[in-house]
DNA sequence: TACAACCGATTGCGAAATGCAATCAGATTG
DNA sequence: CAATCTGATTGCATTTCGCAATCGGTTGTA
């Protein structure tokens, strides 16, 4: 890891970690989207990241703190990608990102209504999200009783409605 | 400005605005050590910004709708930029990073005693600060009585408080 | 046992951004 | 009237970005 700084501000040092255009792009596709392989992150990008851009990275977000990489048993060449904890709490700073992105800025429907849902739910659904995340990523155990559904699936559920409800009307 | 992004995602289109080096940086400068002037901003930086790219940077953040620029009555060269309404809203996002930063990251004592307070103050006192950067900027009625202390004054003597005493410290 | 599809990358290369230094013309100050 | 300060601008070398093509290895299928 890059030792020198600009500065020892925490802003600065913040934007010194995602102060580019694709670093919290691969990090909202993760957290959002599920995405825990390089050809997931890569073909599944709304935005078109280069590969050799995703490669870079993944390998400076590996080397700041914010991922692991690990062998996916069932498949000698796949690899998994995992948050950190430092990622996680990334997710108030991604809801209140988005919450400003939906008020200010050229948002589609679709893809702000989990922003909208994120930021209805406000700080109790980001810990909830918060312990899925750590859950599926580091392997800690569930704070929800089994059956119940993950907030993940449930902005999921919310987009898709809302491109079936688009359709539809397109339709009509 | 320029019309063509890359996805209506909302923290896409946050990251369109701020994924660079300097957009944040700027506005940081401005919001917490009240600059107001091309010099100030040059010179006051921590970072060491270049001229070029502060100009650059300027001019982008008015076209997207962040600052306003207007002559200064005192100096018919001086020019004042003002934070916009969409600018000031970015505080609870900077109050979250600067929280982030100062957890995650090698922060320096005396430049995160702000984002501690403003951590601390929490989202009442965030209000408080918007609502001094609505009337400093905006030429809005101020909200609290005359005399009362700001809270950039309180955060700026919080930090100074810090830098006597490490000094103190130190000399003794 | 062929063979296409898929795996996580890597390389080449043109374009764009960065950042340092010097400079600018006009306004103000001493 | 000279020095300083104002908000920039220009030239230029370096670095970063990002598209396209490709890599060697693994896997699934016929």
């Amino acid at each position: 890891m890059n030792t020198e700084h600009r500065s020892g501000c925490p802003i600065n040092l913040s934007l010194e970690v995602f102060g580019d255009r694709w670093s919290l792009i691969i990090l909202r596709d993760m957290i959002f989207g599920g995405r825990r392989h390089f050809r997931e992150l890569l073909n599944g990008s709304l935005e078109g990241i280069a590969s050799n851009i995703l490669a870079d990275r993944l390998k400076r977000l590996m080397e700041l703190g914010l991922l692991t990489k690990a062998d996916d048993p069932s498949h000698k060449q796949k690899a998994i990608y995992s948050l950190t904890e430092m990622a996680i709490t990334l997710v108030p700073i991604m809801a209140h990102l988005g919450a400003w992105g939906r008020v200010w800025l050229p948002v589609s429907e679709e893809l702000s209504i989990r922003a909208e849902l994120l930021e209805k739910g406000g700080p109790p659904l980001w810990e909830q999200f918060m312990d899925e995340l750590r859950h599926e990523h580091l392997g800690l155990p569930a704070k929800t009783p089994p059956g119940t559904p993950g907030v993940r699936a449930q902005l999921q559920a919310a987009y898709e409605a809302v491109v079936a409800r688009k359709a539809e009307s397109a339709t009509a």
